[in-house]
DNA sequence: ATGGGCACCTGGCTGC
DNA sequence: TGCAGCCAGGTGCCCA
């Protein structure tokens, strides 16, 4: 599912629910996520508070008075907050059940998602320490990205992808961000101007931005907080119109595997 | 260091 | 109707 507007789509949705609130019951049905879910996951978390929810790449944060749940959705994850009278469906792999009578619930049919609960500086677990800047802040611009993209043979599609060196852009605005700065996705990075790398980095966070103001975009099962779609679906310029006229001038839209994901593009607007 | 491929998992769709 | 095959918003890890 979920790229990094659709996290921070549920972010927006899941803080106001559950912030001040504590926790009253623990429930976890399916430990197998992508990694197993602790065994001291429970009581670590009965009886805490929530004191903010943040977001770091993809990662959700949830932070409470006694430390950070780490919560990531993978491919096809959803987090809601239900009555906590509404029974659980298939893949509903754990609850949160708050004193407000209100559940934080978990959702994740192929299980590529994960939670980890960390008494330390989240900033600190393995799995963000590495992280690259936030597209949507100060330190990724222009000039980072042609820097960065010195001397690399690696196609643009996969260069924007790698959380190496930019967290939060997945398949879907992968594809897009590269379409709204003219560029065409096999291009090597190395061949980047300065020029090029400024209106990279632009369409990448305009993309993004504009993607959490719509809600983000539903292609399969995504849903936010409240069970709800986003409608940045019907903004996208290429992504799953392959065949379809460009929107901006009508030559068709083409597909092709890199690296074994989708990427879309259109051949006349993007070199 | 860099790049590429695989693995993890379920469900929905297509085509024979 | 049944079923095999393919595809899907991610990413850590292993190999050359």
């Amino acid at each position: 599912m979920p790229e990094l507007p659709e996290v921070e789509t549920t972010r927006r949705g899941i803080a106001p629910a559950i912030a001040g609130r504590r926790v009253c019951d623990v429930l976890v049905r399916e430990r197998r996520l992508r990694w197993p879910i602790e065994a001291g996951f429970e009581s670590a978390l009965l009886g805490a508070t929530v004191r903010a929810v943040e977001r770091r790449a993809k990662y959700l944060l949830i932070r409470f008075d006694t430390g950070t749940l780490l919560v990531h959705l993978g491919m096809s994850g959803s987090l809601r907050v239900l009555d906590a009278a509404v029974a659980p469906r298939p893949h509903d792999h754990w609850d949160l059940v708050f004193d407000s009578g209100r559940v934080l619930r978990f959702h994740d049919p192929r299980r590529f998602g994960s939670a980890h609960f960390t008494a330390a500086d989240p900033l600190d677990h393995p799995l963000l320490r590495r992280l690259a800047p936030e597209p949507l802040g100060g330190d990724f611009d222009g000039g980072y990205l042609h820097r960065a993209s010195r001397g690399r043979g690696v196609a643009l599609k996969a260069f924007v992808m790698n959380s190496r060196l930019v967290v939060g852009v997945g398949n879907i605005y992968a594809s897009e961000a590269l379409f709204r700065a003219g560029l065409a996705p096999r291009r090597a990075a190395r061949r980047l101007s300065r020029a090029q790398a400024q209106a990279l980095a632009q369409a990448i966070k305009s993309v993004l931005g504009e993607a959490i103001e719509t809600g983000g975009t539903t292609l399969r099962d995504y849903v936010n907080a409240d069970g709800a779609p986003g409608y940045f679906r019907q903004k996208l310029y290429v992504y799953e119109r392959a065949g379809e006229p460009c929107r901006v001038c009508g030559t068709a839209v083409r597909h092709a595997v890199q690296a074994r994901r989708s990427t879309y593009w259109c051949p006349h607007c993007q070199r």
